[in-house]
DNA sequence: AATGAATGAGCATTCATTCAT
DNA sequence: CATGAATGAATGCTCATTCAT
C-alpha cells in the first residue's frame, strides 16, 4: 500500500540522516528531502522528530530479535546459542552501519522518554541472553553463581564496543564471524563448569 | 588562584547538567547558574559549548587514566591488572554517577569533533588494556592469537554497560568489587593458556 | 438540491467551529468533520477560509435584516418600530448563541476584507434603525437634532454589548424582552420631544 | 532605567502592529522591528505573543481606569459623573486610535485566556458605571427598577460602538464631546426619575 | 576579569490549499 | 461531484554567543 511505502522511505531517511548528524543535529526537512517527500508529510506518519526516532527503534529492534530469535530456536546447546547470537549481532552491524551508528550512539541519548523506551524493547533483546544464561544453568551447563542479567550485559557491552570499532573505523579492523566465536568462547570459558 | 577555581566550578556544573539533561538538552545558561558564575563568563573559560563537554572529558579521563595507571604500575601479573583495572573503572563510576552517565551517553555523540576526540584520550584508556593483554603474551601468559585492541574493546564494552545498567537503576544491582572480579576472570578464563 | 445542502451543513459547522473556537483558531478540516464532507470538498463551495465567514455573515445577516424588515413592516410608531427591533436582536441572539458569538467577536476582526465587507451589509442592518429615526423626525416625533446614523450605532452597540453579556456568561442574566423594552425606552426617552 | 524604556517600545509597537493588522495577523518579528529590538529581546520582557497582547490591554485599561476614576471624584452629581465618563471615553479613544482599535477588535477575541482576562480588568471598568447608576438610586435620583450592571452594558456598548465608527472612518464623523453627552443625556432621560 | 542584556540565526511544526484518483 | 493524501510556505520561539559596561 502507499501510505505504509512512505513510512518506509521516511524511516529508511531518517536512519541515514540521524546515523550521519545524530539525532539533535539532524533536521527533519533534510529527512524530508531524503524520503522524497514533504516536510509536513512527516507529521502525517509521525507524531513528531522523537517519534520518528522511537519508531526506528521499534521497527529496527523487532526485526533483530524477530531474526535472531529465528536463528537459535533450533540449536539446542547454550554455547552454540551464545556465540550464534553474537554473530547475528555482529552480521547485521556489519551489514547496516546506518542502524549499528544509530542504535549505539542514539541508544544512549538521555530523554526520559527514551529511557522508557529502552526499559521495553532493548530488555527485551537483553532478555534472550539471559534466558540462554539460565537454561543453561538449569542444564548444569553454565556455572550457578553468575547473575543471567549481569553476563547478558556484559555480553552486549562487548558486541556493542566491537560495532563501534567496526563502524567508526573506516578500515575493516575484524571479521566478525571470527570475533563472534572469539566473544561467545571468551565468555564460555568463563561461564562452563570445569 | 582564582581563574583556576571558576574554571573547576564550571566543570562541575556541566558535569551536572549534562548528566541530567544530555549535551543538547542542557542550557549554557543552566551551566552558568548552577557555577554561580554569568552566562559570559563561561565564555572567558570556554570556547563554546562543545568545548565544555571536550574539557570535561579531557579533565575526567586523565584524571581516570592517571589513577589506573597508578594502581596497577606495582602489579606485576598481568592478570591482577586487569581484575585491578575493572574494579577501577567501577568503581569510579559508582562514586560519581554524573560522570559515568556524561562518559557513557555522551561519548557516543557522534559529531565529528568527537570522532575525533575520541581518537585521541579515549584511546589512551584502551591502550592501557590492549597494554596488558600485550604483556602477558609477550610473557606467554595470554594466548597469542587474541589482537590487544579487540580484547580491549570486549573488555571496556562490558565495564561501559555495566556502568549505564548501575546508572540507570535506582536501586543496586551489583557489587563492583564482586562483579570486576567476575568480568576480569570471565575474560582470563578465555585469555589465558591451558 | 444536494450541493445546497452541504452548502448548509459546512456554513453550519462553520457557525459552531468559529463560534467555540475563534476564526484564527479554528481548522478548515475542522469545519469538515463536524459537516461531514472531505476538506477538499469544502473548496468546492467556498473559495478558501476567509469566504466561509463572508458567506455566513452573508446567510445569517440577510436573514435576519429580512426577518426584522417583515417583523416591523406593520408598525407605524417609529417608538414601537424601536423596541421591536431590539426585541428581535436580543431574541435572536438568545436563540442562537453560536451566531452571536461569530458576530460579535468576528464582526471586529480587521482584516481589510472585512472591513469592506461591514462597510456592506452590516451598514443595511444599522441602516434599517437609522432609517426608523429618520422617519420618526420626519414626523415630528423624535428631536430633529439627533443624527440617525449615531443613534443607530448607540442603538446597537446597546444591543451587541448586551449580548455579548447573555452569551458569555453561562447562567441567564436578563430576560431579553424586558431588557430590549428598556433599551427601546432608555433612548426614546431621550429622543422623544417633551 | 533601560529595561523599563525597552518594555514600554515594545509595548507601543504592539499596539500598532496589533491595531494595523489584527493580533493573528501580526508578526512578532514586525513588532520587534518597530520596536527597534531583535526578535529574541521580545521574550526577555514578555513569555510569548498573547502575553504581549494581555500586557497592553492591562497596561492601557489600567490607565484609562485610573484617569476617569481621577476626573470623576471630584463630581457629587451622578449624572455629571456619567457624562463625563462617557467624554473621557471618547476623547481617549479619538486620541488614540491604536489604543481603540485594539480595544475593540481584540476584545473580543474568545481565547480561553481572554475571556478570563476580560472577567478581571474589564470588569473593573464596567463597574465604574454600575457603581455610579448604584449611587443615583439610592440618592433618589436614578430609577430604582433599572439593574446596574445591564446599564453599564449598555453604556458601554454605545460608546464602543461609537469608537468602533470613529476609528473605522477616515473623515470625522462627529464631535466627542457633543456625542458624550448625547450618550450619556439619553440614558439620563431614561434613568433620571420624572 | 566579570557581567547579563541583547542579539538573530535557525528549526520544528502547522494548516490552508491543491489535485490525482 | 467528492475525496483526502500530499504539499510547502510561513512563523513563534529558543538559546549559544557577543560586547558594552
Amino acid at each position: 500500500m502507499r501510505g505504509e511505502e512512505k513510512y518506509r522511505m521516511i524511516l529508511n531517511a531518517a536512519k541515514h540522516v540521524f546515523a550521519m548528524e545524530g539525532f539533535y543535529n539532524s533536521k527533519v526537512s533534510e529527512i524530508a528531502r531524503e524520503a522524497h517527500v514533504a516536510d509536513g508529510t512527516i507529521y502525517l506518519y509521525f507524531k513528531n522528530k522523537d517519534d520518528i526516532l522511537i519508531s526506528l527503534f521499534e521497527e529496527e529492534l523487532n526485526g533483530i530479535i524477530t531474526s535472531v530469535k529465528e536463528k537459535i530456536k533450533d540449536i539446542t546447546d547454550p554455547r552454540e546459542k551464545i556465540i550464534k547470537f553474537c554473530d547475528n549481532h555482529l552480521t547485521i552491524v556489519e551489514s547496516d552501519r546506518d542502524l549499528a551508528e544509530v542504535i549505539q550512539v542514539e541508544l544512549r541519548q538521555s530523554n526520559k522518554f527514551m529511557r522508557e523506551y529502552k526499559n521495553k524493547h532493548f530488555l527485551a533483546y537483553l532478555n534472550i541472553i539471559a534466558d540462554i544464561i539460565s537454561q543453561g544453568q538449569e542444564e548444569g551447563i553454565f556455572r550457578d553463581h553468575l547473575k543471567p542479567d549481569i553476563c547478558a550485559r556484559v555480553i552486549f557491552g562487548s558486541l556493542d564496543e566491537l560495532s563501534t570499532y567496526l563502524v567508526t573505523s573506516r578500515r575493516k579492523r575484524f571479521d566478525v564471524h571470527e570475533v563472534a566465536v572469539l566473544v561467545g568462547n571468551s565468555f564460555l570459558d568463563g561461564l562452563v563448569k570445569k
